[in-house]
DNA sequence: TGGGATACTCACCTTTTGGTAAGGGGGAAT
DNA sequence: ATTCCCCCTTACCAAAAGGTGAGTATCCCA
C-alpha cells in the first residue's frame, strides 16, 4: 500500500487529464520526449536543468505506469535505458499543445521571465 | 512577503499554463463558472462537493489575481459576491478543451469512476 | 429566541510533494 | 590506482498543499 491509488474518480475530463500530467517536471519531459523522439536517463537529466535523479525517475515511472512513456531497457555492460512516448504521450501531448499556446501567450502578456532552453528545437 | 511569489520563471508555455490550473479545484471552478455564467460562492460550493470554504476561496482569490476569474461585490444586507471568468479565463478553457477530450477518454480507456455531476450541463 | 443563510478569515494540523545526500556495481578512461 | 559514467534506490528532511473547525456581522424567518 505504499503506492499511491492514483486514478481516483474524477468529475471531468479535465481532472483525469491534470492528475496524469501534474508533477513538477512532467509537462518537461513530455515535451523532452516529444522534441527528440528517443532520450536516455542521463540526456533527458541534461535536457533538464534543476532535476534531481530521483525525481526524474519518479516521474518516468508514473508515467510509464499511465501508459504515457515507455521504457526499454538493454541489458548492456554499461547499463542503456531508452524512453520515449507511447501513443497515448503523442495524443496527450497534442492536446496539451493549445494550452502550451495559451502558456506562452500568457508569459507574453504578463512579460514574466522564461528560461531561455533550446527554444529552437521546439516548433 | 506572504504571498507566493508565483509566475516564476517558466520553462515553456505548457508550465505557464500548469501554474495556473493547478490546484485541486480549479480545473473544476473553470468548469463550473463557464457551464453557469455567473456563479455565487454558495452556488459554486454546492457545484462542487467536497470542497472547504477555505479551498475554495483561496482558489478564487489565486484565480482572480492570475486576471481569470471576475468577482463582484455587492454591498448588500445578506453579502452577494459573483463570480464569473474574465476574457482570459474563457481563452483558457477553450484552450483546455482538447486536454478535456483526452482526459475523457482516458477514462473511458481505462474504466475508471467518473463523479456525475450535471453532466448535461457540460456540452 | 433561536436557527439558518451569506461570504468569508484565522489558527492549527496532516498529507503530499519535492529535495539532498549517500551508495552500488561494473566497465572504461586517465 | 583513481576517477568517472551509467541508472538508479534508499533514507531522511523541508516546504507546500490541503483539510478541520471555529469565529464574525448582519439579516430573515419561524
Amino acid at each position: 500500500m505504499a503506492k499511491a491509488p492514483r486514478s481516483g474518480p474524477y468529475i471531468c475530463g479535465i481532472d483525469a487529464a491534470l492528475d496524469v500530467v501534474s508533477g513538477k517536471w512532467k509537462g518537461l519531459i513530455l515535451w523532452e520526449l516529444h522534441a527528440h523522439g528517443v532520450r536516455r536517463f542521463a540526456e533527458l537529466r541534461r535536457g533538464m536543468p534543476g532535476v534531481s535523479e530521483k525525481m526524474l525517475t519518479q516521474h518516468l515511472r508514473e508515467m510509464e505506469e499511465d501508459g504515457l512513456v515507455r521504457r526499454e531497457v538493454y541489458a548492456e555492460v554499461p547499463p542503456r535505458v531508452e524512453y520515449s512516448l507511447t501513443e497515448h504521450g503523442i495524443t496527450l501531448n497534442r492536446a496539451l499543445g493549445p494550452l502550451g499556446d495559451w502558456g506562452a501567450e500568457r508569459v507574453r502578456r504578463e512579460g514574466f521571465d522564461s528560461v531561455a532552453v533550446a527554444e529552437a528545437a521546439h516548433r
